[in-house]
RNA sequence: GGGCUUGUGGUCUAGCGGUUAUGACAUCGCUCUCACACAGCGAAGGUCGCCGGUUCAAAUCCGGCCAAGCCCA
């Protein structure tokens, strides 16, 4: 193999760069000639992985495909380094700890490791040929991200639909911070469910270091066993004080006693109890998880040593009836796995349980690929139970543009021309407007990064006064990992500001597993470096991969897959090589031309065939059906049958005549050249290579030609048929080879064809040529068949 | 616990009401043919998760069960 993928790569990527291939045209106006795409904008947090690797390249092929129908492709590509994922990396990569240095020499180091990282990661994604317009690559943390996410922010605060009050809110006691209910995940854990008597009542429970928090005694109300305490009082050990017995339908009576204790807070169902019976607040717990004061004996001690040192104490009482050890799931953090706690504390949020029902009308308003990806959405809206908790007590991550007066309390909110504005760092002073104080304090907090990444449909086209023609967009991309993080927060957003559906489709690709199934993680050790792949097998063949997935489908990495991937990009090289030779030193002329022969009448037609099935099924997103279809063709019938037949053919042009031959050579070439069209998608850098050398090439580049149209029913002549015919009758005549053992050249004498005399008679010169038989005889019979003669 | 998805030759996969069930990888023969041995030709390999039902006809539709994965509690 004398092909160097690699210097091909290298040549390509730059030749692209250089002479904006894959630009457009920003002076269009008409709506309907714009594909747009809300790309997602990776988060920076070291590397680019496999996850990567297989999820764009999916954008990519429609992207392409788009640009080649004619469409004016906006396809922007942007970073996300806005939030704790990029702190976690700066904090990691340095060495430091946020909130052990000056917040302003963190952030800069944060921003400084970002683009390092930045740029890294960027050459992955160019070296997997994705077609993105990376020279306006946008990052969330710019200063324009900032104006537009403080800017929005405004806009809620305007429309009333954000809101800042003390309320419980979830928090993790590792990172300091409140999150919202997006970025906990449940984990099984084993623990003791200690039987605690409670007075007149016995209670379970799994958090016993929180009785000095407890505030009510839950039953359920249809229990006959406590039916009757229900509205009496009952005493909380150690700490002698009442609480009221309470009954609700929700207390699972065949758990534990039947009997649980409401603390403040427990978990995220105490808080919804909490809320309903107007409960009293106790709260125990320190920001960074321990006990505080109010615990008494439990003062200073974490979590876990206060739950030991409780049980040990209750126990030594005689106050513990028995104790169970359970596996039950907890509520953690995604990003560290802490279990979370539930404090009460001054939060910035965003409403969403009001618009549950709008927000599902919004959903069926969009085209999911594939469909029933769209109830991740509805089951995720149903099952909210909090709004959306917006604010981060971390440091790297949008700020609010907001102030308070410490003398009258108002809250003051910065105006839309001074934006982006940092109030942390903001030297400029300020005035209460309402009573003239000038004591006035920064909101410190920053926002979750999600609540600007939200935004991304107008961050990526704003600045290129875009955003008015192409919002709403063609198309989101996106993993279904992030279904209620990303597109549930962007369809929020984009109801709250415009009232529209932010984009008419979205397109959900799957995760990449290990070749056992397993979902790839940082902790399993698992992770895969794409560049392995890269350089393994090219960037063609893992694009190859990433094609041979139905949308939404998760893959595991399939050896098999980029094998097969190569495979093709080699077998491309050589076929383009051979048609090359049979060209020779004829003169090709790139016109129309009405085809005489069977044989180029039949691949014509099943070119054809392959052309209107490949438009149907990208059309419907369904890249690999339609890469399957021309694999088919590609290799079984152009390369195994009629390049065969073609090359037998000319090396017999004395006897086919000239005529013929010309036909034949400029068929070659001309289907040659709609093929390179149609992989140029999926496998951009064999094709613009060998289209380079192409005798009909009329485009700077592959990528600039446009897809072939299908002209429907254009070949229905009945040579076609025929063809069909002469083809299954040439393999019986390679079987009787191989079953003789024969090389496919070898020369047969005499040889009876049985089937369709008419058919064979017709075609006996033309069989005769290109099987290397001496005398072709036919005999009529129902069943087709080859003998020796 | 709720929801969604998937169970097809050794492995991965197509088909989603009607032909001898598709293809790839792996295996085994044969052919080193002047595009390609990372090739070509051919062979072997499947009770289409299990049990019922609908139908003249079921991988394909319906119901139940079993298993796996994911999302949400």
């Amino acid at each position: 193999m004398d092909l160097d993928i690699f210097a091909i790569e290298k040549k390509w990527k730059e030749f692209w760069a250089e002479n904006n291939i894959y630009s457009y045209d920003p002076k269009i106006k008409e709506r309907d000639k714009w594909f747009s795409i809300d790309t997602p904008p990776p988060t920076v947090s070291g590397k680019v992985h496999l996850g990567h690797a297989f999820s764009y390249p999916q954008q990519d092929f429609i992207a392409r495909y788009k640009r080649m129908c004619g469409y004016n492709v906006y396809y922007p590509f942007g970073f996300d380094d806005n939030g704790l994922p990029t702190e976690r990396y700066t904090e990691k990569s340095l060495g430091i700890k946020g909130e052990k240095m000056e917040r302003k020499k963190f952030i800069d180091l944060c921003h400084q490791e970002a683009e390092k990282a930045r740029k890294s990661m960027l050459q992955v994604y160019i070296d997997l040929g994705l077609s993105a317009n990376f020279k306006d690559a946008y990052i969330t943390s710019s200063k324009t991200s900032t104006k537009l996410s403080q800017l929005m922010f405004l806009d809620l605060i305007n429309k009333e639909e954000a809101y800042r009050t003390e309320a419980p809110v979830i928090r993790c006691p590792v990172c300091l911070t409140a999150i919202s209910q997006i970025e906990m995940k449940d984990s099984e854990r084993n623990t003791d469910f200690v039987y605690v008597k409670f007075g007149k009542i016995t209670i379970a429970t799994t958090r016993p270091e929180m009785i000095a928090a407890c505030v009510a005694v839950m039953v359920n109300p249809a229990d006959d066993r406590y039916k009757h305490l229900i509205g009496s009082k009952t005493e909380v050990p150690l700490y002698s004080y009442e609480v009221p017995i309470i009954g609700d339908e929700s207390i699972a009576m065949d758990k534990g006693t039947g009997a649980e204790m409401l603390c403040t807070f427990g978990d995220q169902n105490d808080v919804y109890l909490w809320r309903k019976y107007s409960l009293g607040t106790k709260m125990i717990l320190t920001e960074n998880g321990h006990l505080n004061e109010k615990s008494g004996f439990l003062e200073g001690l974490s979590i876990q040593e206060a739950r030991k040192a409780m049980i040990s104490k209750l126990e030594s009482m005689g106050l513990v009836e028995k104790v169970e050890r359970i596996k039950h799931s907890v509520n953690v953090h995604e990003r560290c796995d802490t279990p979370v706690e539930i404090g009460i504390s001054k939060q910035w949020f965003v409403k969403c349980l009001d618009s549950k029902d709008e927000l599902k009308e919004f959903s069926a308003q969009i085209t999911w690929i594939p469909e029933h990806m769209r109830s991740r959405l509805t089951n995720w809206i149903d099952g909210l139970k909090w709004d959306w908790c917006i604010s981060r007590q971390r440091f790297l991550g949008i700020p609010f543009p907001v102030w308070y007066c410490n003398s009258c309390g108002k809250t003051l909110f910065a105006e839309p021309d001074e934006l982006p504005v940092d109030p942390r760092f903001d030297d400029k002073k300020r005035k209460c407007d309402a009573c003239g104080s000038s004591d006035i304090v920064p909101e410190t907090d920053v926002m979750d990064t999600w609540a600007t990444s939200s935004l991304s449909p107008r961050i990526s086209t704003e600045p290129y006064g875009l955003f008015g023609l192409l919002y709403p967009a063609d198309i989101r991309f996106q993993g279904h990992d992030i279904i209620s993080f990303w597109a549930f927060t962007t369809i929020l957003r984009s109801k709250y500001h415009y009232n529209k559906i932010p984009w008419n489709k979205i397109y959900i690709n799957g995760m990449v597993s290990d070749s056992e199934g397993r979902k790839m993680s940082k902790s399993k050790g698992n992770i895969v470096d794409p560049e392995f792949f890269l350089k393994q097998y090219g960037a063609d063949a893992v694009r190859y991969w990433a094609s041979t997935v139905i949308p939404g489908d998760d893959a595991h990495v399939k050896e098999q897959d980029f094998l097969r991937g190569r495979k093709i990009v080699i077998k491309l090289y050589n076929a383009a090589k051979l048609v090359n030779m049979l060209t020779g030193t004829k003169k090709i002329e790139n016109s129309e031309r009405e085809l005489k022969f069977p044989v180029n009448k039949w691949i014509t037609s099943k070119l054809e065939d392959t052309v209107s099935r490949y438009r149907s099924l990208m059309d419907e997103y369904q890249v690999s059906r339609a890469r399957s279809e021309l694999d088919n063709f590609f290799w079984n019938t152009y390369c195994d049958n009629y390049l065969e037949m073609s090359k037998a053919l000319l090396k017999n042009e004395s006897e086919i005549g000239k005529d013929y031959a010309e036909e034949i050579v400029y068929t070659c070439n001309k289907s040659m050249l709609e093929i390179l069209t149609l992989y140029a998608p999926v496998l951009p850098f064999i094709t613009e290579e060998l289209y380079e050398s192409h005798p009909l090439r009329t485009k700077r580049s592959v990528h600039e030609e446009s897809i072939p149209q299908a002209f429907a029913n254009a070949k229905t002549e009945p040579e076609v048929k025929e063809m069909d015919y002469i083809v299954d009758m040439l393999s019986r005549i390679r079987s009787l080879k191989s079953s003789m053992k024969l090389s496919m050249s070898a020369r047969i004498e005499n040889i009876t064809l049985q089937g369709d005399l008419k058919l064979i008679q017709k075609y006996s010169a033309f069989i005769g040529i290109v099987m290397n038989i001496g005398s072709v005889k036919g005999k009529a019979s129902p069943e087709m068949n080859a003998v020796i003669s």
